[in-house]
DNA sequence: CGGCCTATAAGC
DNA sequence: GCTTATAGGCCG
């Protein structure tokens, strides 16, 4: 039966009699205030929630859940340009997070949840590198496939979007564990744990966006928002899952934005649309993406006769990329005949 | 854009 | 022989 972590005894072991030891023990007692107290003598309990810095993005880690607390990302128009390829990416566990307080895939695997980011992927197409780090597990959280591909995925999207008429976008996305009211009128939180490793699976989301119009102005909009881990359709709006900033840090309990001026804050949904794309919208977009991974013309063909299906006719953006797409997968086909 | 699964190849 | 890494197909 072991006492302590590995990582735990080799430290004792053999940082015991070294100087930076004695250096560690000597700030301890620095720290002591009630002489003839060593409260700190072998250390105080540590919980590994240091910020984490990254490539284009920055993240609380917690321990006990296996997943991030927060997740901060700063948008602008040009950092969200680049070619990076998420296809080039593999989801794996933090090299930085200790081997006993980190996630697996093999925990969400066949789980019944999905891998969800919490600083997108396509937030960081302006580097490999920091796409990469966004796919390790210390950025991610056990999240409903419908709500991952579909409303969050939307959300993500107005985030972007809103670097078209915002200089800067600060994004702060996490998971929540919110409790429920238990039939005999208790208020309890509960959630599910997955895998080997016991990954938390929140109850909901949030996102707390702070969106300053240009850098020389004063003028700042935030709105915070939690969604269910859950299935979202397209009939709700953005709107219905806001809520204050200061119920979400009771909530959450973290302080967003603590350098912030709050009184000349105005409300995001107030100053833009807060609107995230529509169905129509969705699917073409979605197709468009599809069109241009698709590696046969019988499969650009079901892309098209799929939309067909759902009721949307393509648009000439559309037209355009099936077209080039097309041309593209028949030179393709023709060039390999040859060879 | 957001994901998962699987067939095949590469490696032990 | 088995396991692991990669590429491509598929779906919402």
């Amino acid at each position: 039966m072991m006492l302590f972590s590995v990582r735990f005894i080799s430290g004792f072991v053999f940082g015991a009699g070294s100087g930076v030891a004695a250096l560690k023990l000597f700030y301890y007692e620095e720290q002591q205030t009630h002489t003839g107290s060593s409260i700190g003598r072998f250390g105080l309990p540590e919980s590994g929630a240091e910020s984490r810095y990254y490539t284009n993005h920055v993240l609380l880690y917690d321990q006990t859940h296996r997943t991030p607390r927060w997740v901060a990302e700063h948008l602008s128009s040009t950092r969200l340009l680049g070619e990076a390829n998420r296809k080039q990416c593999k989801f794996r566990p933090d090299p930085s997070v200790p081997e006993l307080f980190t996630a697996h895939n093999e925990d969400y695997l066949k789980s019944g949840w999905s891998r969800g980011h919490m600083a997108p992927a396509g937030d960081n197409k302006s580097s490999e590198q920091a796409m990469a780090e966004t796919f390790y597990l210390s950025n991610i959280v056990p999240q409903n496939y419908e709500n991952n591909a579909g409303f969050w995925n939307r959300l993500e999207m107005y985030c972007r979007e809103l670097t078209e008429r915002f200089s800067d976008v600060w994004v702060v996305s996490g998971p929540l564990m919110k409790p429920q009211i238990t039939d005999d009128g208790k208020k309890t939180v509960s959630y599910q744990l997955i895998g080997k490793d016991e990954v938390a699976v929140p109850t909901h989301l949030y996102k707390v966006i702070l969106a300053q119009k240009d850098p020389s102005s004063d003028a700042l909009a935030v709105g915070a928002f939690v969604v269910p881990n859950a299935p979202i359709g397209f009939q709700h709006q953005l709107q219905e899952f806001q809520v204050s900033v200061c119920d979400l840090e009771r909530e959450s309990g973290l302080v967003f934005f603590p350098a912030l001026q709050k009184q000349q804050l105005s409300d995001l949904c107030t100053v833009d649309s807060c609107q995230l794309m529509d169905f129509r919208r969705f699917s073409l977009y979605i197709s468009s993406r599809k069109m241009q991974s698709a590696n046969s013309v019988y499969r650009l063909e079901k892309i098209l006769a799929e939309l067909q299906e759902a009721g949307i006719a393509p648009d000439e953006h559309l037209k355009q990329i099936y077209q080039q797409r097309r041309t593209e997968l028949e030179r393709r086909q023709d060039t390999n005949t040859h060879t």
